[in-house]
This record gives C-alpha cells, structure tokens and sequence, in this order.
RNA sequence: GGCCCGGUAGUUCAGUUGGUUAGAACGCCAGCCUGUCACGCUGGAGGUCAUGGGUUCGAGCCCCAUUCGGGUCGCCA
C-alpha cells in the first residue's frame, strides 16, 4: 500500500515538473465529476494541484476512488506530471499549466462536510470561524499570515542576534503589580491563600537582568492583562521585550530601528529611510490630538482659542472661560456633505464626551455658513478662513472643552473622516518616534496623580523643578514607536537609583510599606550597584496584523480569545472539579441573580 | 460598567403593513455526463426563525427579559 510520505508539495509543482511521477499528500478541495473523468483539487500548504482521473491511466479500482472523493477527505497519490494544452490552462490557479494524472490513490481519511468553507473567497461569523478554528485555518490566508508572523519573529531573532543581545526567559508565574491593568490570579496550593500573577510584561525580570550584568537582553515574551478587548487587543499577547544597560534614548532608537528596518525589508520589500523622525508628545498632541498620530494625510488640529474669545457662542465662550480651548479641523473638500453625515459625526465625537460638533461650510459659491451663525461676524468668519487656510468646499469642524476632550474628540474626528473619505494612502508606512511623555497623569478616578508609563520611567533632570509645583510638566525619558496611527512599542530609560525610585514611589502616594510589600526586592537590588538602563517593548500581533493588512488580531494569533476573553473552540474559562477547589482551598461564592 | 449593531437551512443571506405550507444561492445526497476548473443537467433531503415570556383571532416580523457574537467608550502603568 502506498505511503503517506510524499515528495512535492501540490502548490509548488510547475513546468519543470513535467514528465516526473511525483508523490503528494494532502486535502480535497473540490472535485468535478464529469462521468468519464474526474477533477480534483488537491491542497496541501502550498496551494492547490489539479489531480486527473482516469480509468485509461489509473484502471478502474482506483478511478472508482477518484469518485468517491469529497471535500476535506486526506488522500495521497502518485501520479505523472504532464503540460496542460494550451485551451485547458487555469490563469487564476498558481499550478494552472500543469495537472497530475494519478496513477495510483489512497485515501488515508475521510471527513465529515466541514460547517464553514475552507476558502478565502467566502467571509464567514467569526462565531464559526473560532469554534471551528482548525477548519478555518485551513485557509490558504490564514495559512499565510501565520507563517509570516513565523518570518517576522525570525527577523526580530536575527537582528537581535547579530547585535549582540541574549535571550533570557522569565517566569510566567509572576508576581502581581500595582499602577497596572488587572492581572490573571493563579492560585498556590502549597501556599493556599496566596496568588500567582501571570505578568503583564516581564518589566521587573529585565531592569533585574541589567543588575545582573546582561547588559543586552531580549525576549519573545508572552503577556497577560485582564482587561476588556477591542479588536486590538487580546488578554494575552507577545511582545518583543528589550533592555540594555550602559545606554541612552539614541541607542535604544538605533537598535529597534535596524530590526525594524529588516522586518520591512525582508516583508513588504521595503527600505526604511533611517534613522526614523521623531516628535515630541506635545507636538503630536497639538497637531494631531493623539500621541499616536495617523500622518498620512493632513487635516491637523489649528488652535482657535485666541481668536474665537468672547463672540457671545456660549460653547466657545464657556469652554474658553473655564479654562478650556477652542480648536479646529478643516475637511478638505467636503463641504458637500449631507446633514445626515454631519449628525453622524456629531454622534461620532460624542464618544469621545465633546458636547456637540459645531461646523462651518466655506460653500463652491464663496457663502460661508456654519451651525452658530449668528455670533459670526465678518472679521471672525475672516479669521477662522486665514487660519485653517479654508478655500470654498471646505468644511471646518470645531472642538470648544478642556483640551484633553478637544485633542481627543477631533484627533478621533479626523482619521474617521479620513477613513470614510478615502483620504489614506494605503501604501505608506509612516514610522517615527514620539518621546518625552509626560511622566505624570491626572487620575480623576483616584483623585491623585499616577505614572504615566510606568514607576520605573526616568525623567529629564531639567524638569526636577516643576515637581512639586506643577506635575503635568515634568517630561519622562519615555518613547513610543508610532506608525499609521498605532503604536508599535513603547519604552523608557528607567530609574536605576534607590532613592530615584524612592522618589517616585512617594510622589504617585505609594507609601513606603506599601512599595517594600511590592518591590521590597527591587528596591534592595537597587542598592547593589543598579546599571544606568533602559529599553522598549514592542507588540508583534499588532504589528503582524497591519504587515498583513488585518481588520483584527485575531486573524493573526492562531487561537485567539473572543471578545470576553473566552475561547469558543475549548469553551474556556471552564468549571473545574470541586476537589481541585478544595485542594487549593478556594470557595467559589457567586450571588444568586434575577431569582 | 455604559452605548451601538447583529443571531432565519451546513454556509451566506432575503423575508413587504403582523396573515395560508418560511424562500434563494452555495453546500449536501442520488442519477446522467470523457476536458472540467465557481463544470453542466435532472431530482431530493435539510428549519426549535438564538432562548423565555408578553401583546394579538393570528408573531420570523411588535414589546420585555435573557443569552451568544461583533464594534466601541470607560478601562488597558
């Protein structure tokens, strides 16, 4: 009986094929029967082959075979290569000038009818997809983009490689962490009571690896946060994590670059001009309203607030005197859009708590018109069409709140309206660096401020006098890597002094017993002679999902999570058995609802 | 925790103002067919309209609740 061992890949045959009896393995895509003969597509994870059977070549037990066939069944057979004529070529198949005459067949399995197609032409519930995420891998895109997130973690590998870095695992059973997401619990049994935490990021683990002297760590690590989800964001996920000791911000931009470089080179073919831009928060948040600013495309935030004072329009009035501002984006070119569209967009920034959508229409025959007319003047009219350059067709939005809501609500504004207007060059790759956060955020939550970043962050000594008089100013030594409106990494030149990090314990209000529960062993290793260091850390689903062009991340993690972090294919989270609780001696206590 | 969208055949969807037996395409099953490639032709099977309740003479359609999936705000140092 024939093997299961074969000799080619059915995607990979070509001209140069024929003649050879070649040997191949894989599934049945599709078969036509046409009575006499019979077609079938074989796949395996190269593409697809045409298979012929014919009773003349391959007698009738085995053509008998051929007729069975359906889709998904696992056959393997040898058969002879030969040139299609040239009426009989498939332009759209890879394999289409060639097709494989069996002459002999096995069918190693049969399958049931699988419940979603395995073909990209047909876009299925993600519900199906994911309950059957074995079946749905199967497709040859998805086959695809798996295999070159393989490629870009092999880049990530090399580059850092040839750089000199090592590679160190560290634990998953971690410890948890305050100024934090939400960590996963897992609890000891031999310490009942007492909890595991799956870390957020191997932060601690690294700055400890600098102490110990690595001087140049990396690692492929996996991460756990439990928070809700987006599209973007998984509860678990790997990052890239760098650390390197004896450095500064230059050389933290100079490492991650070549590895980028070489990502986009050996993917999308690609050079990246180095070294990358950079931009400072402030500016990115004053252009852009975002500190990962989309800069393909224009329509950047212009500052009204000296200009609209006092018109007697109570939103621009009210949000000027409470110390807010009034800002503004000019929409190139839309002044022809629909009522509806405009309430649209009101709706669209409500999200993002804006209060309303003010707008002013520069119509094609010079009558300028905008939804508070009657507290424009001509001079005002004149000054908004000077400063945010309006010609007629344009339609200009505007945003009147504390500057956090107005950065936000038009910095979201534009890239909806250049997303819905077709405004984004698809085909750049606008990568650059935003550096100096600020070290320090308001939390109105809490009522206190915390750490931006993160507590270990190092600031700029030249800011040391606003710390106690004005905290939104200090500048942390904190850097993202930004591209297309998505943040690719994201790292700091951390504290590498006890009485530093003292400091900042102290300033966010973690008390000094509090910060010895916590990082007792941090603080102590500080004092054994801590190495100036820093590093980054960058998302690889994230940014395989855009070198892929993928609406989601779950197209790019082989078993991701849905959107309430369960798994729809192993029904987890999942009961366990009673005596595994008792061991661990928990008691579950879910209050009875609705009874 | 909030808001928005959705759940009808294996799959993708249609289903009018609430009105007789819920349809189409693909897929599936059977038969015919020797050059198809989204093969073709003939015939057939396949439905708890997500679940529960309500309104009504009558509900896939209207109302309420629940549930599942997606998106998003908060959240995510």
């Amino acid at each position: 009986m024939l093997s299961h061992k074969r000799d080619h890949y059915c995607g990979l045959l070509n001209e140069k094929n024929v003649g050879e009896t070649v040997h191949l393995s894989g599934w049945v895509q599709r078969t036509r029967d046409l009575g006499g003969v019979v077609f079938v597509w074989l796949r395996d994870r190269e593409g697809l082959v045409q298979l012929v059977f014919d009773s003349d070549v391959c007698g009738a037990q085995t053509f008998d075979l051929g007729r069975s066939l359906r889709g998904e069944y696992v056959v393997t057979v040898v058969g002879e290569v030969r040139a299609r004529d040239e009426g009989a070529i498939n332009r759209d198949l890879a394999t289409g000038t060639i097709e494989v005459f069996v002459k002999e067949a096995v069918l190693l399995n049969k399958s049931e009818t699988p419940p979603i197609y395995i073909d990209d032409k047909v876009d299925e519930n993600e519900l199906v997809r994911l309950k059957y995420r074995y079946l749905d891998l199967r497709r040859p895109s998805m086959q695809e983009k798996l295999r070159l997130r393989s490629k870009v973690v092999n880049c990530i590998r090399y580059a850092l490689d040839e750089a000199g870095f090592t590679e160190i695992e560290t634990p998953i059973l971690s410890k948890s962490t305050p100024e934090g997401a939400r960590d996963f619990l897992v609890p000891s049994r031999l310490r009942p009571g007492t909890f595991y935490a799956l870390p957020q990021s191997p932060q601690i683990y690294k700055q400890l690896l600098m102490l110990a002297g690595f001087d140049k760590y990396y690692q492929i690590a996996r991460c756990f946060r439990d928070e809700d989800n987006r599209a973007d964001r998984q509860p678990e996920f790997t990052q890239c994590d760098i650390e390197m000791s004896f450095i500064d911000e230059e050389d933290i931009y100079a490492v991650v670059e070549q590895v980028y470089a070489r990502i986009f080179k050996e993917i999308k073919g690609i050079d990246l001009k180095l070294p990358l831009p950079r931009m400072p928060w402030i500016e990115a948040m004053e252009r852009f309203g975002s500190d990962k600013p989309d800069t393909r495309f224009g329509m950047e935030l212009v500052d009204l607030t000296d200009k609209l004072g006092k018109t007697g329009f109570v939103v621009f009035d009210g949000a000027i005197e409470a110390g807010g501002r009034v800002e503004a984006i000019n929409a190139k070119g839309l002044a022809s859009m629909t009522r509806k569209q405009i309430d649209g967009y009101a709706e669209f920034v409500k999200t993002y708590r804006a209060k309303g959508l003010p707008y002013m229409t520069f119509t094609a025959d010079g009558t300028v018109k905008s939804s508070f007319n009657k507290f424009m003047t001509d001079e005002l009219v004149e000054k908004v069409r000077a400063a945010m350059h309006a010609e007629p067709g344009d339609i200009v939005f505007f945003g009147a709140d504390k500057k956090s809501v107005v950065w936000q609500a038009l910095g979201a504004l534009r890239c909806e309206i250049a997303r819905k207007n077709d405004m984004i060059d698809h085909a750049k790759y606008n990568l650059f660096w935003v550096t100096e956060f600020p070290l320090f955020e308001y939390s109105e939550e809490e009522g206190r401020y915390v750490a931006a970043h993160h507590p270990f962050t190092s600031w700029y000594a030249e800011d040391n006098v606003y710390l106690d008089t004005d905290k939104e100013k200090v500048r942390s030594r904190a850097y993202d890597l930004v591209m297309n409106g998505i943040e690719l990494a994201s790292g700091s030149i951390r504290i590498h002094r006890a009485d530093m990090q003292a400091q900042m314990f102290d300033m966010i209000g973690l008390s000094h017993e509090e910060a010895h529960h916590r990082f007792g062993f941090l603080l102590d290793a500080f004092k054994y002679g801590a190495p100036p260091h820093g590093g980054l850390a960058f998302g690889i689903d994230r940014l395989v999902m855009l070198l892929t062009d993928s609406d989601s991340l779950r197209d790019v993690i082989a078993f991701p999570k849905a959107t309430s972090a369960n798994c729809l294919m192993m029904d987890t989270p999942a009961d366990v058995r009673p005596d595994q609780l008792e061991t661990l001696k928990i008691k579950v206590d879910i209050p009875e609802e609705n009874a």
